[in-house]
DNA sequence: CATATTCCCTATTGATTTAGTAGGATTTAA
DNA sequence: TTAAATCCTACTAAATCAATAGGGAATATG
């Protein structure tokens, strides 16, 4: 797994809507301008979050939007798949987004992968949005 | 981390070649052949693999490969952050490859992402050629 | 009702990275 | 002398990444 910067933006803006969960809906521009995002890549960032039901949002003046689901019910691993892909260092171990890649026949080394992918796909699971905000 | 072509086709050609010690140098295409990796690909990372003092090299006819150290001595990390650069999952919280990331600030963030660097670097530094082989 | 504000949605772009290919130069064993 | 091998750099096509652009639709407010 390696972070893209929209991981990132989305985890900011995840963390800083949960801080800010009794103001109702909140703008792109305030999240934006809040945690340094480029406004109109937030915008791609809320949507996706949206269509993936993490988010609610409400259109026109005080329009916004608000978390959909209490932080400690959005695990970092949700976010990060839906913006990068497998949480493994290669897909050839990934359970999610498996795809066939040049060390599968090696034994020992899939292993120490899949070793790799555990750690990672548990610490991720188990970490919420509540645990980081 | 993310493991590239290049990564996983460079740790096959240092399998290959740790089961063949005693066959003295081998050839770029043999180990091509052998672990079907495409013959000019695997020249660049052999060369790279070679500047960076895991291989030893001859030229000409029965020239070719082989290890400049013992399997052991090669820790799977080191060949990875040779053709990928850092193995933590953001480069905000490496040690070798830092720079600054949007999560930065984000104090409890970085400390998730530096716990998985931690275990993937250990895990990958302890982990030898030797290992695998 | 008019308008400003906000989300909705898709296309485009420029830079970088990735995964190779190409080809000539050099060395050396036979 | 020649065939086999490494050495070295340039090139390329495709994909990915990080944004930007701009028009459409909904809605609160005056």
């Amino acid at each position: 797994m390696k972070l893209t910067t929209r991981s990132e933006y989305a985890l900011l803006a995840l963390v800083y809507l949960a801080r800010n969960q009794e103001e109702g809906f909140i703008s792109i521009d305030t999240i934006a301008t809040a945690q340094s995002i480029p406004p109109k890549f937030l915008e791609q960032l809320m949507l996706a979050l949206k269509r993936a039901h993490f988010l609610r949002s409400a259109k026109g003046q005080k329009g916004g939007y608000q978390l959909a689901k209490q932080p400690n019910q959005i695990p970092l691993a949700d976010v990060i798949r839906l913006f990068d892909g497998a949480l493994a260092p290669t897909e050839s171990v990934s359970e999610n987004f498996y795809e066939t890649t040049p060390i599968e026949k090696e034994k020992k080394l899939t292993k120490v992968f899949k070793d790799i992918r555990d750690y990672v796909s548990n610490k991720l699971e188990k970490t919420t949005i509540a645990d980081i905000q």
